[in-house]
DNA sequence: GTGAATGCAAAACCTTTGCAACTGG
DNA sequence: CCAGTTGCAAAGGTTTTGCATTCAC
């Protein structure tokens, strides 16, 4: 079930929001509420589908609209494998996903920093890059996630 | 402009697809080629361009199909980014992608052993995985490819 | 009040599928 | 010969776009 944002998070939300111009709609609150309430990567149509159980009225292109306007305001972030739905991901630390190929679910992989330093030092120069993307793709033994998340 | 497979890579394509039940076909030594003969990670829509320039009546579901073969045999790798038209890569070293912003290029960079080790360990127990895409995102000061490729 | 956001539908885009005709081993 | 491959066209699923209406500030 899908809670209200508690006032940290509206906060939060809105704060975003306003950096980047960007008004506070109920659609985005709802939106929002969706993605922080149960951090299991949703696809789009999954965030439409729970965003409707509070708001029957909203549109699926507007929650494209929301999360276009989260990740242009760095809310969260954009996860693709393969050629699969766009899913997306509230946790903005740096950290890896591991997709099960039994079950489709993407799993969160705390990445510490010494690793995605060695990662940045393979660059050659010339080369620079702010955005590492590092997806595993196997098989899980357990359906929990991982200790971290 | 797009050259005939000499006598080791038509070896290595029929052996390849041999292994797989699969059989030498015209269609597949064209995009085969497309793909050795430039190592750019193009798109299907690229490799059909390039491949209709030496046969022109093929289709571009063939192009899709003989991709696929490929995939299947281990002849070459898809590499996905966002929501972009899949790649084809037929670089099978364990090798991470660059993707420069301005131009879209890919470009392979190389992965030492112990970078790719240090990655695979920060996998909790009970997440086995054989499969890892990591693929830096941003600028590059030249358009030349990185040293190794 | 006003520019931005929403909702709806249609379009765009890449990819897959169905099927008849053909062909490689 | 014949299972597998091709070519064509149509369908599929996700994402984007156009535009009138509504709304947040």
């Amino acid at each position: 079930m899908i809670q209200n944002l508690n006032e940290h998070e509206r906060e939060k939300l809105m704060a975003s929001l306003n950096k980047g111009g960007q008004k506070l709609t109920p659609q985005r609150e709802a939106v929002f509420s969706v993605l922080i309430s149960k951090r299991d990567h949703p696809t789009v149509d999954e965030v439409f589908q729970r965003a409707r159980e509070t708001m029957p009225g909203m549109s699926l292109a507007t929650v494209y609209n929301c999360l276009e306007t989260f990740v242009a305001c760095g809310l969260v972030r954009q996860v693709n494998h393969e050629r699969e739905p766009t899913r997306y991901c509230p946790n903005l630390a740096p950290h890896a996903h591991f997709r099960d190929q039994a079950t489709g679910r993407v799993h969160d992989i705390e990445l510490p920093p010494e690793v995605l330093n060695s990662l940045r030092s393979i660059l050659p120069p010339g080369f620079n890059s702010e955005v590492i993307e590092i997806s595993f793709h196997g098989q899980a033994s357990t359906t929990e996630p991982p200790p971290h998340a």
